[in-house]
DNA sequence: CGTATTATTGAATACCATCAACAGACGTGG
DNA sequence: CCACGTCTGTTGATGGTATTCAATAATACG
């Protein structure tokens, strides 16, 4: 199945695109500039081939250039400890800004690493930078972009700290609904781009921990799950339990 | 004990000081500005008279208006659920700035108290984004100050998904003692601004997991306490302890 | 079609939280 | 200055939640 290009009206973007023909163009760096702001951006981003599930958007480590726009699949993010054991920090959808911790240092901060088939438009953050001299509303939109992440990612802070593994779980889940439907796929029924093991890793959970929540939630009558794909079948029992706060 | 500010070289800066008679220009938001640009963020910098411990700095849900760096003292920030249990989500020491999770809404994302008696300079959002279209090296000090809190919220996010309770402490200990460090204050003998509760919230442990640990550290000799008094006996082990990356 | 990876389920263990009691620090007011 | 109450910190005993270990089942992949 190629994932979620088909899942609904959005045209998976061909690689002559530009950022005012993208579907995308309300929820990514564009949003709020205007035509010809929007033509100035476009001119500096690189559009490259496609990553196939497995393939690196850039390692931890690597010298940092660009930032980077998701437009189709998942990328998952990470970062590796000394020890070798490695941390997802996010998985990333299309309209989503990757690479981002890299900006004070001259190497990137967390690796990235395709999930699906996924294209993405590289921004070289030098020429980023000259033109958010110049364009308020781009410098504001990097800005609240960043901004957003530190609030996300306390976010998750709040959950590892804080929260058991169902509240973990059905945070993620109702999390990611309302991604999905904001990018205009279904919210109560979808496919998973991570396996079971990227999210025990990433909730601060084991493997089977997540497999037995997923299973009680069935019993429960919370989900329905068959592999990567889940449909949620009480949305607001999932919401309560998430704790309110999932955005 | 006046805290912080005795314990070094700092002049504790007056009412009227100005960012380039600030002893924090090298850490500070001004870091890498040149003598005029300096004096243009200077102008738009609001001083307020001292905090006291307890004083709340700004409230999650409150109107964004400004962010702070803190010249003196310490504060904690701080995010709160439905459910109303409290999540600290960073202390921050002088030259640090707080409430940048706040930028992207009308609304600050965090709450942010002192933990001992603080001044702040407080500068307006607006201003500040209206100056930094003007300075190029002010907008990227702002952008590297936001990317370094990302990397520091996925590193806390690495820190409760997967270490102990011992390497939590540890890394907590290595992590401040360097800030301490790069402040000019001893890195092997401080004052911690905040209480076990607070510490125990931070890094995902109950109180008492964070008494214990302190004592045990005590009886391997890696450190001595006493209450908030602390000096770290030997760093080495404690920086192996907490898996190298600290910062 | 066979192998490797991923997912599920069960049993035993470990780590930390919780509960409870006490000690010490702090601050207030007598 | 000391008595008092409160808050914070320490220590011990117990229990729960999630991990770990182990085995099997299902899925993906060449």
């Amino acid at each position: 199945m190629p994932a979620s290009t088909s899942q609904c009206g959005h045209k998976p973007s061909g690689l002559q695109t530009h950022c005012k023909d993208c579907s995308l163009v309300g929820l990514c760096l564009p949003l709020s500039l205007n035509v010809e702001d929007i033509d100035q951006l476009d001119d500096i981003i690189k559009r490259g081939r496609p990553l196939k599930k497995g393939d690196h958007l850039f390692r931890q480590g690597e010298p940092f250039q660009s930032v980077y726009a998701i437009r189709s699949g998942a990328i998952k993010t990470y970062v590796v400890t000394d020890a070798g054991e490695e941390q997802i920090t996010g998985f990333h959808l299309p309209s989503e800004v990757v690479g981002m911790a890299g900006i004070d240092s001259d190497t990137h901060a967390v690796s990235a690493v395709a999930l699906e088939t996924t294209t993405v438009c590289e921004i070289p953050y030098e020429r980023l930078d000259d033109l958010a001299m110049e364009l308020p509303q781009l410098r504001r939109q990097l800005m609240n972009l960043m901004s957003r992440e530190i609030r996300e990612d306390q976010q998750m802070m709040l959950l590892l700290s804080k929260k058991t593994a169902d509240e973990r779980i059905a945070t993620f889940l109702v999390n990611i609904s309302g991604r999905y439907r904001l990018r205009g796929f279904s919210a109560h029924h979808f496919r998973l781009p991570m396996s079971r093991n990227e999210l025990g890793n990433y909730l601060g959970l084991a493997v089977e921990t997540v497999s037995r929540v997923f299973t009680r939630f069935q019993e429960q009558g919370l989900i329905e799950a068959n592999g990567k794909e889940v449909s949620l079948i009480n949305p607001n029992e999932l919401y309560a339990m998430a704790g309110g706060r999932c955005e």
